[in-house]
DNA sequence: AAGCCGGGGAC
DNA sequence: GTCCCAGGCTT
């Protein structure tokens, strides 16, 4: 790309945001933010002792904890990643672990296809890589559900190899420190911020500057308010010098949000105090997890929904919400929304007796199993059911 | 390029 | 209530 010849001075072409950072505030950088967090970081679980940065650490505790913490924060993945790890201490173990197993581990921890992904990372390094995690970042990717971003977290974090890594606290802090004003969602700006990771990642302890970058990103250089005051790069930061820190990045676009409402059948047979469970398909939402038969209560909609009491709409179900209000067979216990990003669900929860109106709520394509509540807990629920189960224990 | 996929922490 | 998090896969 030849430079502007009527801006001899800059270093960047002149139809183009000033992406790299000068080579006096690389070097900054990296010694500040070293010295930083060597000082002020947190103590977890996948990290080496503190004190001991340099030290190794198991791979396979990178890999794990690294699809953990896909979308999720710290303060939540600790508990599962210390279940998982006493369950299935090695690749090994976990690569020959059932399905179902690792799923349960998951439960409540969201994004189930990672669990999914995971188990089918373990049994391809089995498999393919003699058990060995790989350490090479083109090796890596190959790998299901390891993206550039895993994969150089695994290869710097786990074997002290030089490679970039852009998350959501990197994209943030590189996006201020340079002043891009780009949507770092868009592949665009990806790019752009991509470009400034693989140029500002050092040769030495690149594992310890990664870390470095999500953990500023985590505790000072947040999406509101950071506290610019105590970061250890803010005479490096473009944006604080522009002012512009509260604008940069910029908020994405918000969706309005559909309403689903549905209706859960807690199905109860009374001889034996079994109750039935069914398991969703292997694709979608929830993939693969048992719960109790929830049917659609109405077709989607968008609506305001702040009222806080639950009111359901006319139903059109099979069985009527009027008549499983008053029946016999069917008795309305409760109802409760649970938010996901992109929908709200309105759940209402109806006990049924087991019995031929019953029984025609359940799909027939479905895998069904009447288990006592407590030997529930041996198949993964998603959260919604488990409260459910909660509701039940309680009565 | 856009949609899908959970749940919760922090405000 | 809001935003968004140590993202990747599918279409």
């Amino acid at each position: 790309m030849p430079r502007s010849a009527s801006h001899p001075a800059r270093d960047q072409p002149a139809d183009e945001p000033a992406t790299k950072p000068t080579e006096a505030h690389v070097r900054e950088i990296r010694t500040q933010l070293d010295r930083w967090y060597r000082a002020h970081r947190r103590d977890l679980p996948w990290r080496p002792p503190p004190g001991q940065d340099d030290a190794p650490v198991d791979p396979y505790h990178v890999l794990v904890s690294e699809f953990m913490l896909q979308q999720t924060q710290v303060s939540t993945v600790i508990s599962y990643f210390h279940r998982f790890i006493h369950s299935f201490p090695d690749i090994r173990s976990l690569a020959k672990a059932d399905e179902q197993e690792v799923l349960r581990h998951w439960q409540g921890l969201g994004y189930y296809r990672r669990a999914r992904m995971l188990h089918a990372c373990a049994r391809e390094i089995v498999k393919q890589h003699e058990s060995v995690i790989p350490s090479d970042v083109d090796t890596l990717l190959a790998l299901p559900g390891i993206g550039r971003y895993t994969a150089g977290a695994i290869a710097s974090l786990g074997f002290g190899r030089r490679a970039p890594i852009v998350d959501g606290n990197v994209a943030r802090i590189l996006s201020r420190i340079q002043c891009l004003d780009v949507d770092p969602q868009s592949p665009a700006g990806l790019r752009a911020i991509w470009a400034v990771a693989s140029e500002i990642v050092p040769e030495k302890s690149p594992g310890v500057f990664n870390s470095a970058m999500m953990e500023l990103g985590a505790t000072l250089c947040t999406p509101k308010s950071p506290r610019c005051a105590d970061c250890p790069v803010s005479h490096q930061c473009r944006a604080r010098e522009m002012n512009r820190v509260d604008s940069i990045p910029r908020p994405r676009a918000k969706r309005v949000v559909p309403v689903v409402e549905r209706i859960i059948y807690c199905i109860h047979d009374a001889r034996s105090d079994h109750w039935c469970l069914e398991q969703r398909p292997p694709t979608g939402r929830w993939a693969g997890m048992w719960q109790f038969p929830s049917r659609e209560l109405i077709a989607s909609h968008t609506q305001n929904h702040t009222h806080k009491t639950i009111q359901f709409s006319q139903a059109n179900d099979p069985l009527d919400a009027k008549h499983a209000r008053n029946s016999r067979v069917f008795k309305l216990i409760g109802g409760f929304d649970h938010a996901l990003t992109h929908r709200l669900y309105r759940f209402m929860v109806v006990r049924a007796l087991r019995g031929r109106a019953s029984q025609a709520i359940l799909d027939p394509d479905r895998p069904t199993k009447w288990l006592s509540l407590d030997d529930s807990r041996s198949l993964p629920l998603p959260r919604p059911h488990l409260r459910v189960r909660e509701m039940l224990l309680a009565r």
